[in-house]
DNA sequence: CCCTCCATGGGTCGGAGGGACCAGATTCAA
DNA sequence: TTGAATCTGGTCCCTCCGACCCATGGAGGG
């Protein structure tokens, strides 16, 4: 799971990117900043793996927030304009990655898993192809092929133990089985919780 | 439900407001377009309610898209530049209404059911909050602003009667008072299910 | 003024759910 | 062949949840 936080002044890009990012299995977006200065705060609050900065925003601009936070979390810059000057001081400002506000969802995905992995990058002069794949998190890549069997009656309403192990062709005792080894790999506790993954992670 | 269509030509904000529209209840995302000749096309295909159009496009920009289509649906026009020059270009061309890409998404979503409605309106000099409240199926219509506090906690994961009592600064007892009201109205047995109901609700 | 709805709170009680532990059968890779 | 993982099933225990009963104070409509 990568931890991310999003700096963006505009509120419909930010939201959006939020809710889209969201429901990248393997990303989780921490929070959202809207500010370089907003940005310096959030970091300290919520260390993120990864942070994505929009060159311009009011106030502190977003080379400037990076410039003062040398040794923090790797940073993908992201901005309308595709001029060299500007990717050249991103560099300079401590970017690990460039990319412009016209690349596509899952391309800023796959950078962020190059971002996090310690890789750096320059969008169109490095492949991001071994990244493009979504890499599930940790705990949904362990589930078995009947737990999420399981989980993706949970993520449709199916909930008492009686109507799952009717469904599955199982006695109760071996919902209750499953049902505890997916708490443990999600890392929660009870339905409500696994059915709130199950949905988050696309199941 | 609004079926909308939207024009911009920045992959990332056409994503992101793609896949956070979808996730409103009453609206959604027909299809996108990153041109207005692009636009143009999609129009005649998808007969959308109403069209979200970005000012900036390379080739046709979205006001001359607009200028050329007039008769069709109403058209909110997004951009980056507060200027009452743009603004005033929009409204000639034919908008209905007129945001800034600064909005907060639910206001994005107020202002196309507004121009679904058939009314007109620009941002700052017209009162959005009629249209704030999203319409639900008629169970969740009946949630009151409580219960629909509740539920949204339960939609992240807050599933214990004390965690929930905590957050909301209420006894147990009325956490599962409000808990049983929620249950009867969207027609569920419990947490689990009430929890996949919200989030299917945009909750 | 009265009546309804909402938010808040209380109590009881049976049963479902979750935690901890164990164990047989099967499959499959080391 | 041996061991690990998976799926299946079990027991015990105790917490928590959901159903049903109720009460009070405030807001809003007729």
């Amino acid at each position: 799971m990568i931890r991310i936080l999003i700096a963006d002044d505009h509120d419909l890009l930010r939201d959006g990117l939020e809710q889209a990012l969201g429901a990248v299995p393997d990303i989780q977006v921490l929070g959202t900043a809207s500010s370089g200065s907003d940005l310096l705060e959030r970091l300290a609050e919520l260390s993120p793996d990864v942070i994505m900065v929009d060159v311009d925003m009011p106030g502190m601009s977003g080379l400037e927030a990076l410039g003062s936070m040398r040794g923090g979390p790797p940073a993908i810059v992201v901005t309308m304009h595709e001029s060299m000057k500007v990717r050249k001081q991103a560099i300079d400002s401590g970017a690990v990655g460039f990319l412009s506000k016209s690349t596509p969802l899952p391309r800023l995905a796959a950078a962020m898993r190059a971002a996090a992995a310690g890789e750096s990058f320059i969008d169109g002069e490095y492949d991001l192809s071994p990244h493009m794949d979504a890499v599930l998190d940790p705990g949904a890549a362990a589930l078995t092929a009947r737990e999420r069997e399981l989980l993706s009656l949970l993520a449709t309403g199916v909930s008492s133990t009686d109507e799952l192990a009717d469904k599955l062709f199982i006695s109760q005792k071996t919902v209750k089985n499953h049902l505890a080894s997916i708490y443990d790999k999600l890392a929660v506790s009870d339905r409500a919780q696994a059915a709130v993954e199950a949905i988050r992670l696309g199941l």
